[in-house]
DNA sequence: TTCGGGTAGTTGTGCTAGCAACTATATCAG
DNA sequence: CTGATATAGTTGCTAGCACAACTACCCGAA
């Protein structure tokens, strides 16, 4: 292995890049899968249709466009629909149509589906809070913030952001 | 939705601990979409595929025991077994008996599968550098790469560093 | 030597996600 | 009003992954 550090147009990646970029993936991953399997054992409720639930109860009328929730869950429009009708079959959520477009369609949260996301949420913040947030001070959290603003558009071009 | 800042241990996260966990999902969501996307168009080669040829042309001899290389591209074992198959079957790899543990065995770089490496490391790293590296100075990096190494262990307790 | 427990890897199965194709509706041009 | 194009959502299909069960093997104890 012929690798020396370059300063950083070409050739390998430098230790702090690695470092930096590496890091990046093994930390969403194994953050990740902790979480979910924790909401999993805690609620029965997998990390996906946690983030469902926290975006249709923070949206107005508790309701949400099919299109829209697949962009704020990460989604594509078929996979939601999908996660969509599981949930709705659970009863957490239930399709309504949508009176201005009749091509559209709203998931509204029922209110098991606010009750279990009530039970869920607390659950997992503290694990969001222990397994990460926990380890930074509020200097390198408004660091971190700051980097992901930056970075976010030069990735794609699709998304906006959305609240808790 | 009454929701207002706390500080940090209840109640929903605050604007600060949302832009820095969100963030963190966000930026990989896109990165990694974006990067696969980038590696099949220009050379017909997934992007796990990719991790796993990095990983065993960095290893001695140019082969990895199986076990090894799922912890490498944070898969499970009988995923990396399939990805393996494939890669097999497409000449990148090939598989060798272990002499010292018949239980084992190796993935081993072909010559086809380094020179598709040689290929695909150049786009690879320009892209992680267009997209990620280049956005932030290298005091930036410093602190990003401590924080992952600070966070790792938190996370869960199975994972080792490679090398590129 | 032989038995028991642990480890490496593969295979059966099921789930989740994406892409592409499709339906139905909206919207805009003329 | 009519036809062309775009958008919302669903469905058919397939790929990739995880979990659990299984086989084969290693290693330590008696």
């Amino acid at each position: 292995m012929a690798t020396a550090a370059r300063t950083a147009q070409d050739g390998p990646l430098t230790d702090l890049e690695l470092g930096a970029w590496r890091g990046l993936l093994r930390v969403h991953a194994r953050l990740v899968k902790a979480l979910d399997a924790n909401l999993e054992a805690a609620h029965g409720l997998p990390l996906s249709q946690y983030d469902v639930l926290v975006q249709v109860a923070g949206a107005p009328g508790e309701r949400m466009r099919m299109c829209e929730l697949a962009d704020g869950v990460l989604l594509s429009r078929s996979g939601l629909t999908r996660l969509v009708d599981r949930m709705a079959k659970d009863g957490l959520l239930s399709r309504c149509a949508c009176e201005d477009d009749a091509r559209g369609s709203f998931a509204c949260l029922t209110p098991a589906g606010k009750a279990r996301l009530d039970e869920a949420r607390s659950t997992h913040l503290a694990a969001v809070r222990e397994l990460f947030l926990s380890e930074f001070t509020e200097d390198e959290l408004t660091c971190l913030a700051g980097l992901w603003e930056r970075v976010l558009p030069s990735c794609a071009g699709l998304d906006v952001c959305a609240g808790d």
